[in-house]
DNA sequence: ATCGAACAGTTCGACATCAAAATGCTACCG
DNA sequence: CGGTAGCATTTTGATGTCGAACTGTTCGAT
């Protein structure tokens, strides 16, 4: 009650500002020009990874993996397929469902481009306190949980 | 030294999943359709704010503003212009220059989004812990810092 | 068997976004 | 005055993004 509501709507703009910031930050210093990474998109690089770690998915599962739309997920695979990164491969059984898999080409450039990736988040973030770090990624996760999970209610 | 650096990366990583996340749902929910800020887009509605809060900006300053590219903003204000939202006004003693300004419907239109992206706003954040709010966001700012403040040199 | 609901992907239209090239001005220098 | 450097904006071309409409498939109910 000490706080106004206006002083309060404030401090949640401010670190809306923040997140926006950091999460831009970021982003760019990694997809920066110049670096390996900047030879994929975002996008792009997210589907390679997702498929690395997890082996084939089904276009849909890849789209639920990096937070794309369905139609969005349709572009990304067209783009990475054309450069020869991924396979659209039939499912025996399901004619609806495609399997996008990593060709050796996609896997030995994902391999290429996760070294400089890692140490250019080890850049970023090392040297800062761990505590606020878990924190962070705690009210972060809150955050998101609460809004999805309000969703379907409202 | 009780951590290797390969369970520190996957902190890392967790952060990035968690802010990327945060910051997607907390824009979606602001925008999400039905909503009265879903009549503008997200950069339409920051560069509306902007305009709001500080008056008439150079497009550059604009842009720089709300973090978006000059050809990015180029294309924003067309379309905020072609909605009788905001003009462009010519600036005395520099035609290089062009001066953003609200019209009366853009800034009827901002206050009537404004009170709805507050408490919706709100909704998402009141009732977390303000201490752990207040270090959230000085971390996620000293990460942007870092970035910025590195930028240069690299 | 077949109808229809549900599902997986694709297509389409609109907008967003960037980087690079082009345009149009200003300012400065000789 | 004329040239050049530099700045603000626009244009262009490629990609990313979404939501909605569409196509084809599967599967359950009748």
């Amino acid at each position: 009650m000490a706080v106004s509501q206006r002083d309060q709507y404030l401090r949640y703009r401010s670190l809306c500002e923040s997140m926006k910031r950091a999460v831009d930050a970021v982003s760019s210093h990694i997809h920066r020009a110049g670096s390996a990474c900047s030879e994929v998109s975002p996008s792009q690089f997210a589907a390679l990874e997702a498929l690395y770690s997890r082996g084939p998915l089904h276009q849909g599962e890849l789209a639920c993996a990096i937070s794309r739309s369905s139609g969005n997920m349709t572009v990304i695979v067209d783009n990475l397929e054309r450069r020869g990164l991924v396979t659209r491969c039939g499912v025996h059984g399901d004619r609806r469902v495609v399997q996008i898999c990593l060709t050796e080409k996609g896997a030995h450039l994902i391999e290429l481009l996760l070294p400089e990736h890692r140490s250019r988040l080890i850049d970023v973030f090392s040297g800062l306190d761990e505590a606020d770090f878990a924190r962070c990624d705690a009210l972060l996760r809150e955050i998101a949980a609460r809004i999805g999970g309000s969703d379907a209610e409202s």
